[in-house]
DNA sequence: CTGAAAGCGCTTACAG
DNA sequence: CTGAAAGCGCTTACAG
């Protein structure tokens, strides 16, 4: 900044008001200092301005890994809004349980941040604690928490609308599979076999317990045993509801090797809309993973940089049921007056 | 840091020694001076050592949108790597070519990371002589050039494998779908082509430019069509060796629609082995995604670390054959003898 | 509208 | 082994 000055002969004082774009400059002066930037090809370091501002314009987000569809889409989403508004991103990403109690131990944003972003997976009341601690904005996303900011779905609602679909078409017997993650991390999306419960219950239908299964991801053996289970039951069930995508493409693999054809044997569904489920024509509930990155980005740019923002806002974004060629009626005779 | 030495009774200096762990400092002294900081739960401000020492520790990442599989799975990589090394990820993500054009006109990262990678897509030569003038270590992922520190696949030898895999089973007839990315984008993916023409030259297949499509992504019509286009050629292909893992699964399921059996009237295969490959018993070259993050993040690392790494080292990760359910040698009668 | 000076929170020679 | 002091590159009152 010494070297402009010096080029553009006014003060680093000029130079700092200049490039921060005061409209106290006088014309004439702007025009030679940003000339000046120009050819000295002059990038402001945000560590100095960091120190004597307190702000560091840079945004920390703590996210599983982005290898998975909703963490990369999510993540997308943020940088999408916090690029324009000129705040960096830095990503902290945790696997395991362990890296995760280490980030809450040492909070390493701390003081490199001007605000956290938790995604996807719910938070302990220690882990609570421990962002308290930090006194920094704090921004949940795809989870939520009285008094704290959150950007989410509803899942309760969202699986409700599957089901509703499912039973609509004439189904009785509706299989719920659950996705196990063996990290021990805990997902919102457990929230969708109540969702599945209710409108059971509101459409008259008994919920059977041989009819919810979990299996954990990539165990395809799990996930075959669970299917054959299923089909081997005295009533089985016409259609399966998967708690997302990527359950329900496995299911469908599973179900071509057994030569069961989808639909017209039994209907497949699966939640998130992630994009093999368009490939696939799967039958969805859609959550809107990117504009949830964007809300949560575009909330945290507010409470930032826009003074008076609630800062514990609560957005909730809609889901949308695509009904596609994975569901159809049940076929006849499998007793769809249940 | 001043509260840390008041509650210590030492002197700050004392305390920044302390807290890099220099072993000039006494048992006792580090005894007390830890405790202090924890009691205070002190976090170090990177901003001011950043100052004066004119590291950030923190590194730039040029990627593209990471709600795609390999920019996704290669960041996760990354930030496996550079979280126990103690550097901090910053994330600039570029969906078009103006993002694009706007991040290397501006160059953010300058002075606010110790080194930049660039994930997937190729420079122009214009963009390498912008990083030239970051004076910044530059490490190219998943794309290579001379003199500069890259870390990627041969893309030709891992699709000569896939050819050669149907050449194996006797096919002659091979179709070769390639992407065609809207953004403008080019991606090391391209070389696949000559990989899978090298194949057909070494077996002494004539190659035929009609078995050669290019197919949007996300544009069904367009591969609709060219799927079509193919079935309908005087001697259709036997199988269709597509450029990524996501169009042979859009492939997989326009075949179903048109109810031509997999394989056996039609093998697939892809390239990547990205997750649904797996659940859809997809034959693909796969290549280690992760991986490639993890060794582009580990040079990273040493070159900003290690006095004397070689900074334009190139890494080169193997391919290696898949072979699934989608592939099987061609049906009777179909010309296999070519 | 512009400049001189202090100070943000660290690290690093330099003494001792 | 420890401390006092200078200085990293900015921003921000304070004068003028």
């Amino acid at each position: 900044m010494a070297d402009v000055a010096l080029l553009a002969g006014v003060s680093v004082s000029t130079v700092s008001r200049t490039l921060r774009g005061l409209s106290v400059v006088s014309p004439q002066t702007r025009e030679r200092v940003e000339r000046a930037a120009q050819d000295l090809s002059f990038a402001i370091s945000r560590s100095a301005s960091s120190l004597v501002t307190g702000r560091t314009r840079r945004i920390a987000v703590l996210v599983p890994p982005t290898c998975s569809w909703f963490p990369g889409t999510v993540l997308s989403g943020i940088s999408a809004v916090l690029g324009p508004a000129d705040l960096d991103l830095l990503v902290y990403e945790v696997a395991s349980m362990d890296e995760r109690a280490a980030f809450f131990d040492r909070l390493p944003a701390r003081r490199n941040a001007d605000a956290l972003m938790v995604v996807s997976f719910d938070l302990t009341p220690r882990e609570h604690d421990r962002l308290d601690a930090l006194h920094m904005p704090v921004v949940l996303v795809s989870q939520h928490a009285e008094g704290r900011a959150s950007v989410y779905i509803d899942d309760v609602a969202g699986a409700r609308r599957g089901t509703r679909h499912l039973v609509g078409l004439g189904h009785r017997r509706i299989a719920f599979v659950q996705s196990a993650d063996p990290s021990g991390f805990s997902w919102s999306s457990k929230d969708r076999l109540v969702g599945h419960r209710q409108a059971l219950a509101e459409a008259g239908v008994p919920c059977d317990g041989e009819l919810v299964v979990r299996v954990a991801p990539d165990d395809r053996a799990s996930l075959e045993a669970a299917v054959d289970r299923l089909l081997g039951l005295a009533q089985p069930p016409t259609a399966v509801f998967a708690e997302a995508d990527d359950v329900a493409t496995r299911i469908l693999g599973v179900l071509r090797e057994r030569r069961v054809a989808v639909p017209a044997q039994l209907s497949v569904m699966g939640f998130d809309d992630q994009d093999h489920a368009r490939w696939l024509d799967l039958t969805t509930v859609a959550q809107p993973a990117r504009e949830v990155g964007r809300a949560a980005a575009g909330l945290v740019a507010a409470i930032v940089d826009v003074p008076g923002t609630d800062p514990s806002r609560h957005i909730v974004l809609p889901t949308r049921l695509l009904a596609r060629g994975s569901t159809a009626p049940p076929p006849p005779g499998t007793g769809g007056g249940g």
